[in-house]
DNA sequence: AGTATACAGGAACATCTGTTTTATGTCAAA
DNA sequence: TTTGACATAAAACAGATGTTCCTGTATACT
């Protein structure tokens, strides 16, 4: 289980010398010159770091291109450079009983739904306008540690690889549910997050990726 | 010297481009990016030209940098907004077999303490100064339908009313516990939110309200 | 004409810079 | 203990990028 993206001490450090050195040159740093800074020798690991701040959402990267970066998130202390507000459309609501239903155009159903902010850090790599939320009718996900009233981003997608975790439609029982996708062999195994609860088998044919699950949040009273 | 009729149509043209580039990208062009958009063929022309748009006072560039250039004028169609961001502090990590360690003064503790993005929705009525976040470590949470990872947002009080969802020291048990508050005559009711485990009935000597749970928020890889 | 200046184009060059590969150490789970 | 994921390193590599030198054109001035 992959952790929520906190960032290491030299991960915030580099942040925000890239921040302060954007400021104050108007064009990013090389990978060298943050390592200089931040005590790194070797520029595959401020590479392997920099990587990781993008799956984060801190930051976007350019492939090979020199300097090739742009900060898109706050870093504390800093004054804030551009942010567009991160909006994520709140297409529907998701039932065991029920199917996911999408719309196949999402952008066409935009000025009948809602939206709700998200923090980047929840939308790891993707972008706001790939993704969406379902607010979560029902206790039929406790399996996956997923409550009545709680809200689910999704990446719309039909495939998935192993460990994500997934909202899949199973057709036998006409149920959907919140489970981490893995190929074995001919088989799909399906494993509940809660480890109280067993995992599931099912044949390919059965079970149809409706999204990859990004994050949940959760409101109390 | 700031006169934009002074400029060639080229150096007006690359002037128009650099502008955009920034904005779009986040890090400025490559002299061959410049020369492919205004249509010069040669890197000599592109850098002659930048140097007069530095004589001019336009932009600035850094000696054997690449796209180390800024612009420090400000062109038709730039704009600033600052637009303070959502942030609390997450201040440490929360497990089953240790007291929420809360610095009296949450402010004092800030430049060495991460800070996450928060939607407004998920503070409720409060302020983010008066709100903090804790990663949940383990799977001890599990009857709270919270797992190893998650972000736990919580608003500091001692005191809690019925109903809400608080975070409770149990002294006796030594142990970090979030369940819903209920006064029952002179005892309280701890219910997980799991209808799968059991309320729990404490005295309130042994039971040490920590705050008040707002909202929790999972990332998944 | 002759000269100076501003502007433009091409190509070679040096090096700046991101990427990849391989290896090492740490730490927690099995 | 063994395993595997994660973080860290060092070095070699390939490509991106700024610099420089040389040449050519057009215009204005003496």
């Amino acid at each position: 289980m992959k952790e929520f993206h906190r960032l290491s001490a030299r991960q915030q450090h580099m942040l925000r010398f890239m921040t302060a050195f954007v400021r104050e040159n108007g064009y990013p740093p090389s990978i060298r010159e943050i390592g200089d800074e931040c005590l790194i020798g070797s520029t595959s690991v401020v590479n392997y770091n920099l990587n990781k701040l993008v799956e984060a959402g801190y930051i976007q990267r350019s492939d090979r291109v020199s300097r090739g970066l742009r900060i898109v998130g706050d870093i504390p202390g800093m004054q804030a450079e551009t942010k567009p507000p991160l909006q994520v459309a709140l297409v529907g609501r998701i039932a065991a009983g029920e199917p996911i239903s999408l719309p196949d155009d999402i952008a066409h159903h935009i000025d009948e739904d809602d939206y709700i902010n998200v923090p980047p850090a929840l939308l790891g790599k993707y972008d706001a306008s790939e993704v969406f939320a379902l607010a979560v009718r029902g206790d039929s996900m406790i399996d996956a540690m997923i409550q009545n009233g709680d809200i689910v981003i999704l990446r719309r997608q039909n495939t998935a690889e192993n460990g994500d975790m997934v909202a899949a439609w199973l057709k036998e029982d006409s149920e959907t549910t919140l489970k981490r996708f893995y190929r074995r062999g001919d088989m799909i195994e399906l494993q509940p997050a809660n480890p109280a609860y067993q995992p599931l088998q099912v044949v390919p044919e059965n079970c149809e990726i409706k999204g990859k699950v990004l994050s949940v949040m959760r409101a109390y009273a």
